[in-house]
DNA sequence: TTGTAGGCGTTATCAA
DNA sequence: TTGATAACGCCTACAA
């Protein structure tokens, strides 16, 4: 079924079948009616191929997620990423392609960029965990391609969605402290990415505002993974100078990784050691004990970028999208809140009221 | 950047150009190397759209994971299969794009299948997660789609790879017999999917291999996600008239979910509750105690659907393609072994030997 | 080994 | 409101 063939049953010609598909309203009734029901009767559906050679169009996203950056891919922060922007696209009536590197060295992008962005296979691209001194970032930008970051850019007028790190991780190490811990330490993820660098920063911020000077050997940079998390917790446990009564994870993966750790190496959590994640996953609900961490709105991340991805794809030469999403604090209870009862007997709601800081 | 062009500056025709660029041996030295001079001068990249409207081919897969499974995308099964897929598409030279049902109902497949199958955006489909009654599975064999399931399809002759739950789940549970564990429970997926059933059926055959008789009220269906598991295992503890000394999840995600539950009840693992999942995901190696399960390749699970695909593709009248890949079983800690610490000094290696059970 | 020419199924620009 | 008619960029017989 082509156009063509719709066109002779319909009596019209290809353009008003071609118009109707596309909803010009420059069409009569009649005429609609009949074409519509001609392409209903036969099952037609457009060329995707043919579209867009004669449109310049793909209608196709892709969505890179490099996994040089240390096996990203296994961080349970990805698949709901992707879930948010294929929701978005599906919405959009766009279809999703996922560029993802898997090589170990970041040698197969070169082979993904030649392939999918040099051959116009996608519209626009989300870039999923760039680094901040990414060279894909200004390879783009001279190649005129749409691109969003996941996650914020620093110094280059980039388009972005990100939530406020900084701000967030402050917060949440506020509430560590609030809870009367001194002793905090942090597991950030690689210092190359601005999330980690970001939740680094605040996590600064937030001692020193309490008069606590940070200390440079309590803080522990490894992959954003859960083992990594766990390996991290192991060193600081073995550092016998510092007795840790608080640790902040840049990621609830590698949270939950530390909760191994300490938990094997036989304390408590929260009594000897309180724990705080940044993700806000499902899984840190029903986690032993409930993980206290930072929500961010993960798949409106990627419904975000999607959406801003279109409007530059809509206007090139526009100014760049920036957008920062709210976070929420979620008191659970590995940071000594004693909430986690209330939360339980209601079948894992997060309460935002009823915050006990003991 | 055109084929045209190419061939104008490189003095040959249009023809010659296409050949150099796909690989035809009908050039001659000369003329190729003309021609690739003038293609990597110019960076020219073929037009993908122009491509696949010419050849009929648009050297792109799809990969189907509805939601309405359960959410099952948050299953960190999922992003691993993503992986393996995508990793063999690149070294196909080829595209991956993902078909998510984002929509509670599966009410979004339609949509998706009109667009993206029906408007032939890729050459063929791999189903993740289809249940034992897909619809959508006869609907593809009559459009004549090439399609491979990640799971057997029981019945209809179609192309598949999967493992062989039923024997893995049969030895995983003998395993727990053999730790001298007699009343074992089961956290199974949705019975709709072939992956839980088989997983059922080879825990009853591990029961009744030893002589004990399997127990319906022991078997918990529910989603495959960690709550599920986490509230299954809670319904399990709560029914007192049955006191379980083991638990096998049907897989890993169930089981952190499980173990969560049983401890939050003040049980031990394995001392009071022997556990035992399946999957053989990274995570379960640092979880507490590490979880004892049954590895599959999942990537290769991934892998081995992308070349069957592209076989089905290259020959569309070819008889099904179905293969079985191998799994392993891999004792931790959770069901009563005592291997742990030697894995635990290794750094994570999976020791295939020294299985002591106690 | 090389070139010619038709076609793949649309969209888009004009005229009518 | 409609319909010709060119593109769009490449592949593929077929002819030379």
């Amino acid at each position: 079924m082509t156009l063509e063939e719709i066109a002779r049953l319909a009596g019209v010609s290809r353009s008003t079948v071609s118009r109707v598909v596309n909803g010009d309203r420059r069409v009569s009734e009649a005429a609609r009616a009949r074409v519509q029901d001609v392409i209903a009767r036969h099952h037609y559906h457009p060329h995707a191929a043919a579209r867009s050679l004669a449109s310049r169009r793909t209608r196709v996203l892709g969505l890179l997620v490099s996994q040089s950056v240390g096996g990203l891919f296994t961080d349970p922060f990805y698949p709901i990423l992707v879930q948010g922007t294929a929701d978005a696209c599906n919405a959009a009536d766009h279809n999703l392609t996922m560029l993802m590197d898997t090589s170990q060295d970041g040698s197969a992008v070169e082979q993904l960029y030649q392939r999918v962005i040099r051959g116009r296979h996608v519209d626009g691209l989300i870039l999923a965990c760039h680094a901040v001194d990414d060279p894909l970032v200004p390879r783009l930008q001279e190649d005129r391609i749409p691109f969003v970051l996941v996650g914020r850019h620093p110094g280059a007028a980039v388009s972005f969605v990100d939530v406020d790190s900084h701000a967030a991780a402050r917060e949440a190490v506020a509430h560590l402290l609030a809870h009367g811990r001194r002793r905090v330490a942090m597991i950030c993820g690689p210092p190359n990415l601005i999330a980690a660098i970001d939740r680094h920063a605040g996590y600064v911020t937030a001692l020193q505002e309490a008069g606590v000077p940070p200390e440079p050997s309590r803080v522990v940079f490894t992959d954003f993974t859960q083992r990594g998390g766990y390996r991290a917790m192991q060193g600081l446990l073995h550092e016998r100078d510092h007795s840790l009564d608080a640790v902040f994870a840049a990621s609830d993966a590698l949270a939950f990784g530390a909760m191994a750790a300490i938990q094997e190496r036989g304390l408590r959590i929260p009594d000897d050691i309180a724990v705080m994640g940044f993700d806000g996953l499902a899984e840190g609900a029903d986690s032993q004990p409930p993980l206290s961490t930072v929500t961010q709105p993960v798949a409106d991340l990627g419904r975000e970028a999607v959406r801003a991805l279109l409007a530059l794809i809509e206007r090139p030469d526009g100014a760049p999208l920036q957008r920062f999403l709210p976070t929420r604090l979620t008191p659970r209870r590995s940071c000594g809140c004693a909430l986690a009862s209330i939360e339980g007997r209601r079948g894992g709601a997060e309460p935002a009221f009823a915050l006990s800081i003991a």
